[in-house]
DNA sequence: ATACGCTATATCGAGTGTCGATATGAGAGA
DNA sequence: TCTCTCATATCGACACTCGATATAGCGTAT
C-alpha cells in the first residue's frame, strides 16, 4: 500500500540509476538523465545539488574532488553497496507501481 | 524535456481517472483507486480532499450534494468535458513518462 | 433516550521536494 | 585582462503529501 509520496524519490532513483555505470559529477549526471530518458527530462541545478546531497546524507552516493573532462574542478559522485541495494530496490518497486498506474488508465 | 514535477501530479491523474466511468463522492474515489491499482495505492483524506478540492477550482470537476450508498451526505464529484481532456492529456504524458524510466532503469 | 460506531467531508501544521534565480569560483581563450 | 563557459551551491517561493484532528449525520445496540 504505497502512498503517493514514492513518486516525489524519482528524481533520486534516476541519479542513482546514471551512476550505475561509474562515477560522474555533478552536471554529468544531469546530462547523462537528459541522454538515458532521451531529452524527456530536465533537471536544472535548483533540482540537482540538493538531490546529490540528500543521496550523499543518505549514504548511497561519496563524493571526492577531482578534475572534469575539461580540466575544471569538479565533485564526483559515486555509488556505494548501500547506494546500488537502494536503486534496485527503488527500481524494483518503480516497476510495480508505474505497471499498476499504467494498467489503471487503460482499464475502461 | 518534461520537469520532475508532473509526477507529483500522478494523484489528480487517478482522480481524474477514477472518475470517468461515472461520479462518485470522496471516499467512493478514495476506494476505487485502491480498487483499481488493486491495493497497491492508498489515498488518505489529506490528500485526498485538497486534491478534489483543486480539480474543482481548476473546473476538471463539478461538485454537487447528494446521499451515499448508506443515507450519508456526500458530495458527488463529475468529470466535466475539460477534466476528460485533461486526463486523456496526462494519460498520454503517463505513458510516455513512465516507459522512458523503465527503460532508463533497464538499460545496461 | 443515549451512547457508540461508522461514514463522510474538511482542515491544520509539519515536513519535504521542485523550481527559477542567483551567487561563487575557476579554467579557457581572445 | 576580460569574458565566456563549466561547475557547484544556495535561497525563497510554491506546491504537495501526510498524519492527526475536527465536525456532522445516520444507524444500531443498550
Amino acid at each position: 500500500m504505497a502512498k503517493m509520496e514514492i513518486l516525489q524519490g524519482t528524481l533520486d532513483m534516476l541519479i542513482l540509476n546514471a551512476l550505475k555505470l561509474g562515477p560522474n559529477h555533478g552536471l554529468g549526471v544531469s546530462r547523462r538523465i537528459q541522454q538515458i530518458t532521451r531529452g524527456a527530462f530536465e533537471v536544472g541545478p535548483g533540482s540537482l545539488f540538493p538531490a546529490l546531497h540528500r543521496l550523499e546524507d543518505q549514504g548511497w552516493l561519496v563524493s571526492r574532488w577531482g578534475e572534469s573532462e575539461n580540466n575544471r574542478r569538479a565533485k564526483y559522485y559515486q555509488l556505494t553497496a548501500a547506494g546500488k541495494r537502494q536503486l534496485q530496490a527503488e527500481a524494483e518497486s518503480w516497476e510495480h507501481i508505474s505497471l499498476v498506474i499504467t494498467r489503471a488508465l487503460r482499464a475502461t
